[in-house]
DNA sequence: GGAAAAACTATACGATCGTATAGCCAGAGT
DNA sequence: ACTCTGGCTATACGATCGTATAGTTTTTCC
C-alpha cells in the first residue's frame, strides 16, 4: 500500500528524537552524543535489515557498519528482537518525514488532470529515494510470523487507512476512476511498488535502471494512460 | 514479471525428473528411491526458503521438515548454497508443470473481451497457490548478489522474454491498451502479483483473505474496468 | 553368496551467532 | 578529593550453523 502522508503522527512510545535527517554519511553532528550515537546504529541496521533480511543481519555486522563496537549496540539495544522493532520505528519515522518534502513542491497552476500524474511521480521518485520501508515491508509480508503481526499493529493498520483515504479523495474529485476502493489501492500501489521491488531486476535484465527520472516519467505516463481514459469514461459516461 | 508459459523448457542441466507432480504430501511414491528422495528434500526446501529466506532456513530445519537425517541432505546436495540452486530449478520446474493446467481449461466460445480477464484470474488463483516462485523471486530481488544474479542468468532473463512477449501478443489483437511494452507488463504484473505479496498484510488488516475466488474476480474485474476502457478507447478512437 | 557400489547415518570440528557480565574511564555533583 | 553515574569496552559462554569425515546398512551385479 502506498503510504500517505497526512502530517499525523501514528507512531508513539519512545521513538525517535526526530531532528537532523542525517542520511548516515556524517559519522556524528553536534548532538548530545547518546541520541546521535543511537541514530547513527539504527541507520545502519536499518539499511542491513531492509538489504539481508533479519536472519541475514547479525549484530556484528551493523556495529561494523555503523563503525562502533559491537558491545555499544548491545548497550544500546536490548536485544536484537528490540534492534529491530526500533529500526523499523526509524524508518517509518524518516519516511513520513521526508515523503511530505517530495509531495509539498506546491507547483502553483496545475490542471487537475496533471494532479494525479505529479503525484504518482513523485511517489515513486521518493519511494527509489527511500527504498528501506518497501524493502522491510516486503521482507516481512513473505514470512507470516511475530514480525509481521508486529508491523501491522504497529504501521501497516494506519497506512493502510491512509491509503483508501486518499484513494477515496481521489475518487470524489473525479481524478480516479470509480470502484472497489480496496481494489482501486491495491492495483494502483502494486502499478507502482513493483517496479521499485524488481528494479534490480530490470536492471540486469534490460541493462537500464529503473530509477531515472526519465523512466519513471514514462512508466507514470503508460499508468496514466490506463487511468485517465477509465477515469473520463467512468465520469461522462 | 508475470511467468508465461509457452511450452519451451528454458532450464537444461542436471534438473529435476519432472514427471509425477506430488505436492510434497505423500512421502514417497513409488519411484526409485534416489529421485524420491531429493524431491522430498527439494521440495521442504523450497517452502522454507521461500517463506524464510535464505539466512532463516538451516539445513537442519530442511531436514526436519523432510523427515529426514540431515546428514541425508548433505549426502544429496554438495553444499547449502548447491541446495538452493537445485530448490529454485525445483519451484521454477513446477511452475511451468502446473500452470497450463491453469490456463489450458479451454472454455469453448469466450468473447474475446473476456480473455484477457480469464487470464488474469487464472494467473492470480495458480499465484496464489503456488505463492513460492513469486516469494523467492521477491526475496533476493531486495538483496542484489550472487543469488539474485544467478537468478537473472538461469530464471528471470526468459521469464521477462516470455512476458514482453504475450504483452506482444495482447496488443496486437487489440485486447491490451497500445503502449510501452515494459511498462505495460510492469503495471499489469504488480497490480496482480502485488495482491499476493501483501495477502498476509491484507488478511490482517481487513479480516478477509485475497486468496478466495470471490477475491480474486473482484480484484481482477477492477482491473479490467481500467484496462477495458484503456484498450477501447485506443482501439476505436 | 560375496564383493563392489550406492544409500544413508553418526559424530566431530571450527566459525559465528546472540547474549551475559565484569571492568574501564571521563566528568558531574557535593 | 572522592564517589557515583553514564557511556563504552573486553571477554567469555552456550547454542547453532555449515561442513567434513568415517562408519554402517542396503542394493546391485557377476
Amino acid at each position: 500500500m502506498i503510504a500517505v502522508y497526512f502530517n499525523d503522527n501514528p507512531t508513539q512510545g519512545p521513538s525517535i528524537s526526530s531532528m537532523s535527517h542525517s542520511d548516515a554519511a556524517i559519522p556524528s553532528t553536534t548532538d548530545d552524543s547518546r541520541a546521535s550515537k543511537r541514530r547513527q546504529i539504527l541507520a545502519a541496521a536499518a539499511e542491513l535489515f531492509a538489504q539481508q533480511g533479519y536472519d541475514g543481519t547479525s549484530i556484528g555486522a551493523v556495529a561494523e557498519a555503523a563503525k562502533v563496537q559491537k558491545s555499544l549496540v548491545q548497550y544500546h539495544f536490548e536485544n536484537k528482537k528490540s534492534l529491530w522493532q526500533e529500526s523499523i520505528r526509524y524508518i517509518w519515522q524518516e519516511r513520513d518525514d521526508a515523503l511530505p518534502r517530495y509531495l509539498d513542491e506546491n507547483d502553483s497552476s496545475v490542471e487537475p488532470d496533471e494532479l494525479i500524474w505529479q503525484l504518482c511521480r513523485r511517489v515513486l521518485r521518493f519511494t527509489f529515494d527511500h527504498p528501506q520501508w518497501v524493502k522491510l515491508m516486503f521482507q516481512e509480508a513473505s514470512t507470516p510470523g511475530p514480525r509481521l503481526d508486529w508491523m501491522v499493529a504497529h504501521f501497516f493498520r494506519s497506512d493502510f487507512q491512509r491509503g483508501t483515504a486518499i484513494i477515496e479523495l481521489g475518487q470524489q474529485q473525479g481524478l480516479l476512476p470509480k470502484g472497489n476502493v480496496i481494489d482501486l489501492l491495491h492495483i494502483l500501489s502494486g502499478a507502482l511498488i513493483y517496479l521499485v521491488n524488481v528494479a534490480p531486476i530490470t536492471e540486469r535484465v534490460l541493462g537500464v535502471s529503473p530509477e531515472s527520472d526519465e523512466y519513471i516519467d514514462h512508466h507514470v505516463r503508460s499508468l496514466m494512460a490506463l487511468l485517465q481514459t477509465a477515469t473520463a469514461s467512468a465520469t461522462k459516461p
